[in-house]
DNA sequence: CCATATGGGTCAGCCTTGTTGACATAGTTC
DNA sequence: GAACTATGTCAACAAGGCTGACCCATATGG
């Protein structure tokens, strides 16, 4: 072979650099889903409801409106599975203080559990991949992927300003 | 374990830095479909329809066993998107030559059209990505999301011919 | 206090895209 | 000629999106 580079980015920009970065992320969404969704498979649970389970562990006390704006779904959609959780004893929900109208979601301990469990095995692939490609790589990865979201998903991964509940809900001085 | 590192890595591995891949990953490939989406949905097609005529672009004359083991899905799955793409004008069939069973697929002109429109977006999306990413953060992506794919799909970003595990390449000899 | 807006839920129906299972028809191979 | 293989097709089902319509309870502003 003859490789004439010289230099650290031989395919910089090139079409096929382009293709293949489209068919990695292909391949690697497929793969990263697809043991969490055996999982789900086995608790008559679909991918939908591992990412409620998800994103209530990661937000808990998060109201309804404010996961919506999260998974960027209807409520209906939400609903199904939603209810589905809270019946199954994964989720419960309570009024909101000051505003009764709120069902902020949380995880119960079985919840808490199940959130372990599914996520686990894409913790443990994103481990690996993380310590096969080294520190450096993984940077690369996270400013790549970070140009490749938009608008309001962007800030959760921003640096500083990051964590608020993501809600424009706060309006508040309270 | 706790944070051993200084500089550029200070969550590397931790829990923290993995739930923020799983859900870069997430996003990112969310909006990385939502563009072709909208414009499959003005002709009336999926993502399923997107899928075929980008693998079939890729490896013209491809049989049909072929392609289902690139996308992973049944026959009868893709057997309806590909006859509506067939019906339509995208993609013709011709038989085998030493196998007359084999009905090899092939884009049209009017294929190769609706192709490059479909694609268009994602190759622009990760040109911009990994243009502000810069070339080196380009290399760490392509390490990671290698090793987040498994097996035969892998091989197919790998350098021809030789295995070696991920994690160089950075100024490899040669 | 009342009108209206908002958070949340629900019913009903539709679409895409995946799944099984059964079966049909050519063409290849032994 | 039998058996296997590549492909297609019918039928039924499920998940998880969507829209539209309508409901209830609570907040909020005049």
């Amino acid at each position: 072979m003859k490789e004439v580079k010289s230099g650290p980015n031989p395919l910089f920009l090139r079409e096929e650099e382009l293709r293949q970065g489209i068919e990695m992320l292909y391949f690697a969404y497929r793969d990263f889903t697809s043991e969490a969704d055996a999982m789900l498979a086995r608790h008559k649970f679909g991918r939908a409801h591992h990412r409620v389970i998800y994103f209530v562990g990661r937000h808990p006390r998060i109201s309804v409106s404010d996961l919506l704006g999260i998974l960027g779904i209807t409520k209906q959609s939400l609903s199904r599975v939603l209810s589905q959780l809270v019946n199954d004893g994964f989720i419960m929900q309570h009024r909101g203080l000051r505003d009764g109208r709120q069902r902020l979601l949380e995880l119960t301990e079985k919840g808490v559990e199940m959130e372990r469990q599914l996520t686990e095995a894409q913790r443990r692939r994103f481990a690996r991949a993380y310590r096969e490609a080294g520190a450096e790589a993984v940077e690369g990865f996270r400013k790549v992927m970070l140009g490749m979201i938009d608008g309001a998903a962007r800030e959760r991964f921003l640096p500083a300003g990051g964590h608020r509940p993501p809600g424009r809900s706060s309006g508040d001085g309270r």
